[in-house]
RNA sequence: GGGCCAUUACCUCAGUUGGAUAGAGGACUCGGCUACGAACCGAGGUGUCGGGGGUUCGAAUCCCUCAUGGCUCACCA
């Protein structure tokens, strides 16, 4: 166990037992928190937790903290070295060199993140990006496309049961100018600018087809086309999905449609009006009546679903698959929210089981400057573009690196240099080094003379906390403060995966990688390991460097990032 | 006009269950390799946390209000 899991643990039931009387509820307790101090000064971990728990134990927080300081004298000793109180109520732990070993030893030991956490959470289906296959993806697709992926395979890691899905909006009017554009360029005919897409944007799809195909086949054979491609392009910045559906398919082929109207029906929730089926969504909270099937447009047709009507179905068909719904969109589709929430609650479903993360935009710049539009399209910017330029890795870091309720302007010049500037070099480069440090002293050492250690050696040290003790007797104040500080960043990885899933906030995890990057670095620089006069203190900080070798290494995969050995 | 999101250093941005002197990178000035990867590290100063109220031992963080900006208010998706 974590040594600050242990003191968490240890000043609950000390609480627990000391406070017997008091009628505090969990969440009191779960707000005794050991975390890094913001200061060096403060000690090696630090809570404020006396601080939190004073009015609720009608104590002083300086007496509580004398409190719990004395009880841990007794029995954290082993740990700590020292407990100091500051005030008004802190509590800073200094720890000792076998509590910093410990952690070095679990972390090359044991698993990097527990599948615990989210075990027995309720499982969850993430939809994410859900293009229309009409076009290119743009950059605010392909942020939620790596804030997606991201947050899946985070949240994977801690044991949850999750799966994810795109949504292809292959049915409506949008399908329907997309096949009258695409039409007019396989007949030849004028391209008319207003309602039909770019011609630059379909032009390249609509070449190589043999010469009868019908308007259907031809949007059919069109959309597809796009729809690969977008596959394609996703695929390329690591993006996979569990499940592609289809709302033409899956959602109006299968009578889901009919099923929600009736349902809806039943509830006395629709009524008819200027030929059209509404829903009276203003009695839900909505602030207007929504249209569910559309008057039509030529006598005698079939009245055509909005988009409303198959989103409720699908959303309705994707309860029936999972616990919880996260739904990741653009920030342009925010009016979606209310009435597809107040109906699925008006048919008994529970509104907070349907979260939505909405995502800002994303804009360009390269030069200095602004970039509005495409030069190859004329139109907006394709991910693909600048896939292109920057890679993928570049591209998933700096858009995951902000938060998405920021509008974000992605520097390509930044993106694509080859120093610390760029974060995701500086990550990247921090996993090169540890690699090549372990390389050298195991294989051969960069001049050509013989290994320091053998990797059997390394292997066993790596489960020897007297040997990864010695990296912390040293006299020197530099080397000891930024070991310590590489050991208790490392250590706290578990919970910030977790952290990163409970709030689907991927972009705190990849900051606690610049973090620790930063961390390993001013290691590095301090604390030479490979040391021919000293084979101990060399095993000791070879166990510390593939620590961090793991963590970083863990960390970016879980970004879906690539962390190589060389670069 | 209604709704959502933002506003933190000269610039780009971190900073959630309210906690210690509000952080990082860039820009600017210095310093560090006979090289475990200098593609790196260190030192130097910067703030009315958009304005104004409120809540309390304590607010960038919670509440109210105003200002500015982005998005959005379809029988489009």
């Amino acid at each position: 166990m974590l040594i600050q899991t242990s003191i968490e643990k240890e000043i609950k039931d000390f609480i627990k037992k000391e406070f017997a009387g008091e009628d505090f509820d969990s969440n009191i307790l779960a707000s005794i928190q050991v975390d890094i101090p913001k200061k060096v000064g403060f000690g090696d971990l630090a809570t404020t937790c006396p601080l939190n728990l004073a009015k609720w134990l009608k104590l002083p927080p300086i007496k509580l903290a004398e409190k719990i300081k004395n009880h841990l004298d007794q029995t954290l000793s082993e740990f700590c070295l020292q407990i100091d109180i500051a005030p008004p109520g802190f509590l800073n732990f200094h720890l000792t060199s076998g509590a910093f070993a410990g952690l070095i030893d679990s972390l090359n030991n044991e698993d990097l993140i527990s599948v615990n956490h989210g075990k027995d959470k309720p499982s969850l289906l993430i939809e994410y990006v859900s293009a229309n296959p009409t076009g290119d993806l743009h950059l605010g697709h392909g942020r939620g496309a790596v804030v997606g992926s991201a947050l899946v395979s985070i949240i994977k890691a801690t044991g949850r049961d999750v799966k994810s899905e795109f949504y292809i909006n292959d049915a409506g009017e949008q399908i329907q100018k997309l096949g009258r554009s695409a039409w007019k360029l396989y007949k030849g005919e004028a391209h008319s600018e207003g309602d039909e897409y770019p011609k630059e944007l379909i032009e390249p799809y609509v070449q190589n087809l043999s010469d009868n195909l019908d308007f259907n086949e031809l949007t059919s054979i069109v959309k597809d086309r796009i729809l690969n491609k977008q596959k394609e392009v996703l695929a390329s910045i690591k993006v996979e999905y569990d499940k592609w559906v289809s709302e033409k398919q899956d959602v109006h082929e299968k009578g889901l449609l009919e099923k929600t109207l009736q349902q809806l029906k039943g509830k006395g929730l629709t009524y008819e009006k200027d030929d059209a089926l509404w829903l009276s969504s203003s009695n839900l909270g909505d602030e207007r009546d929504r249209v569910l099937l559309k008057s039509p447009t030529q006598p005698n047709e079939a009245r055509k679903p909005t988009y409303l009507t198959a989103d409720i179905a699908y959303h309705l068909n994707k309860l029936e698959r999972a616990n919880e719904l996260l739904d990741i969109f653009g920030a342009d589709h925010q009016g979606q929210e209310i009435s597809l929430k107040k109906s699925l609650e008006a048919l008994g479903e529970k509104p907070e089981n349907l979260n939505i993360l909405f995502i800002q935009f994303v804009s360009l710049s390269e030069g200095g400057q602004e970039v509005k539009m495409s030069k190859r399209t004329g139109s907006v910017i394709a991910v693909e573009e600048v896939v292109e330029k920057v890679g993928s890795d570049a591209f998933r870091f700096m858009l995951l690196a902000s938060s998405v309720n920021n509008r974000v302007v992605f520097d390509i010049d930044l993106a694509q240099r080859s120093d610390d500037q760029n974060p995701v070099f500086y990550v990247q480069y921090a996993h090169a080094r540890a690699c090549s440090i372990l390389r050298n002293a195991t294989e051969s050492f960069f001049d050509g003379s013989p290994p320091i250690v053998t990797k059997d050696e390394l292997k066993t040290s790596l489960t020897n906390i007297s040997i990864i003790n010695v990296a912390l007797n040293s006299s020197n104040e530099k080397e000891i403060q930024s070991t310590k500080e590489l050991i208790i960043k490392l250590s706290y990885f578990n919970n910030e995966v977790n952290r990163s899933a409970d709030t689907l906030n991927p972009s705190s995890l990849a900051h606690y990688l610049l973090d620790l990057a930063a961390l390993f670095h001013n290691f590095y620089t301090n604390c030479r390991a490979i040391n021919k006069e000293n084979k101990e203190l060399t095993l000791a900080r070879l166990s510390i460097i593939q620590a961090f070798q793991k963590v970083l290494n863990k960390g970016l995969s879980l970004l879906l990032i690539n962390a190589p050995e060389r670069m």
